[in-house]
DNA sequence: CCGTCCCTTGCAACCGGTTGCAAAGTCTGC
DNA sequence: GCAGACTTTGCAACCGGTTGCAAGGGACGG
């Protein structure tokens, strides 16, 4: 089994605590004994036991990662800029998968009997309310990719998703698409509604336009590819703001399929710029969301509210910008 | 802060060892105590500190996730399949990402600092001595994707990279390709080196077949890309074997690019056949490592080792096959 | 009515650490 | 050589639980 602190204190011929202090950045400890209890510890290959001490401390370094998708090959480098941001700070990531019928409650109990420090929910499919729910139970939480509002109730960063619809629907206005739809993910989502809010807004301003609006099942290639092929069928509008990369390509795949091309029969806008997005054979016109970012900053603000756990709520938008690529006919 | 057992106890006017035996399947409790204590627990929300628990059970349930690959799509759906599994287990999967710096040594020290009960690597490029410092640390561990010897010091679950190799061959030269390229995954993996030991093998029981091969640097799409093309200007081979399938979509994306078409001027097979590979606009010929059967296993494993830690260590591997699509030309 | 047996319960020690406190030790300056 | 100040050290209690053990209590048979 573990080296344990007390084998330590009695080969190095030293009492318990001084054990302990030998390894507490800045205890008392004379510089005798501390190499007497390196010397010890080293031999017999002893490192504390963090949970053990964390009992005391009240600090696990532990931190819940908590997210719904992991279809979206976004998600990964989401994952690997937490799990490093994380990493390099000393916090350790505790995964959860909230894709199976894993509901709120039993997520947040989970949490708090492993005592994290922290939480941070990646979605933009997850209501406000697990965020709260967390935030209620006295643990400090961080939602990445939430809905953005004046008055946050917990910390918020993402970018304006009203301004992202705004911005696709004058993008398309400018190109000269007079038929244009909005192909968003699934329609429950905050940052769905967000988006077709600020898309109706702006092209409410432009009233010799149509519009037409659908919801994919999820944020996937196939429900994307489905539900363009649904549209091709029904009577495709002349170009689409697709609420995802993922699900722009899924609609590509079923345009291309249909004999048609982009962008000469259709238009094709997406949000995200994942790496997919720039690869030479998919070269997707596309809104992009700073990824890195939202992820240093909500790295950086769960470790400002360990050290200060009563911060006020804050709210960080990121802003977002088209990327020209081949989806799109030029200007 | 998190109300406690011995709060619970006092409201519920019985001593601490009471409430702990209500919360202990199959301890000796009469019905009436098991009632005030849930009352009184439920009463005040509490919920036991599994941190504190672990302490005399040695049982955290976590188990550390490693791996280095966050940038190839198909580990999305790794990790997806693998915090589900442990979490249908009661297991909690403490993510480990070994992309940057990090070194052996001091990420087997961390999983120990939190007394994991398993480790599960989760790569096809860690050299086998990772594993087996878990294993000589006294944690069970679990290689999925490892390299697989019929005389396992540790758990390993995967493919036969080498019988892929050999696979690949036969079925490039079935198909008529008398000049035929390996492109691998980095040099150093085990997998690339298996596989390119079995392609060989195959390739050599026909002589009247050229073969060449090289590396890409990564398993990834750019690096797959960049190699495709340096390929192309050096005068490329009739079909390639690429070692994986993300590379291998790189390399129809320089193929492309370069104005050639699959599989008319040039033939790739793949490996791993993720989601993409099916996508209607990549449709990559390739050959299938039934991912989810090796992660169930893995799992399986997992929960094996913990209910048995001396169990003697054990490979498994699963059976590729040809998933056949558009960019190999037909027998 | 008493002795047995079995179930339930609380005490106290323990898991592997941390930390307040007072005693012991070291170093000054006079 | 000694008072006083500062540093180092060990004791013991504590963090939030679990568990072996012995004592208490109820049911049952004789």
């Amino acid at each position: 089994m573990a080296v344990t602190l007390k084998e330590v204190a009695e080969r190095a011929g030293v009492s318990r605590s001084a054990v302990s202090r030998a390894f507490t950045e800045g205890a008392s400890v004379s510089e005798s004994t501390r190499r007497k209890v390196e010397k010890a510890a080293s031999e017999m290959g002893y490192s504390p036991n963090v949970l053990a001490r964390s009992l005391t401390t009240r600090r696990t370094k532990l931190v819940g990662l908590v997210s719904d998708n992991f279809h979206n090959p976004v998600f990964l480098q989401v994952f690997d800029l937490f799990t490093r941001g994380l990493q390099e700070r000393g916090l350790r990531p505790l995964l959860v998968n909230l894709s199976g019928a894993t509901e709120l409650e039993s997520a947040v109990r989970m949490l708090q009997q492993y005592s994290v420090d922290g939480v941070v929910v990646a979605s933009s499919t997850l209501p406000p309310a697990f965020a709260q729910a967390f935030q209620r139970a006295g643990v400090p939480v961080v939602h990445s990719f939430g809905r953005c509002t004046n008055d946050p109730v917990a910390h918020v960063v993402g970018i304006d998703n009203a301004f992202c619809g705004r911005l696709a629907a004058e993008t398309l206005v400018d190109r000269g698409y007079r038929r244009i739809g909005f192909m968003g993910g699934p329609e429950a989502a905050t940052s769905t509604q967000d988006r077709i809010a600020g898309f109706m807004e702006e092209i409410a301003r432009h009233p010799d336009i149509t519009v037409t609006h659908s919801f994919a099942a999820a944020y996937s290639f196939q429900a994307g590819r489905q539900e363009m092929s649904r549209l091709l069928e029904a009577g495709p509008a002349e170009a689409y703001f697709c609420g995802d990369d993922v699900l722009s390509i899924g609609a590509l795949s079923a345009i291309e399929s249909a004999g048609l091309s982009v962008p000469d029969d259709i238009g094709i806008i997406g949000l995200n710029d994942m790496e997919m997005a720039g690869w030479e054979n998919i070269n997707l016109t596309t809104i992009h969301q700073p990824i890195r970012e939202i992820i240093n900053s909500s790295v950086e603000l769960m470790v400002g509210m360990l050290e200060e756990p009563e911060r006020a709520p804050e709210t960080r938008i990121f802003r977002c910008r088209i990327v020209e690529r081949g989806t799109l006919r030029p200007l």
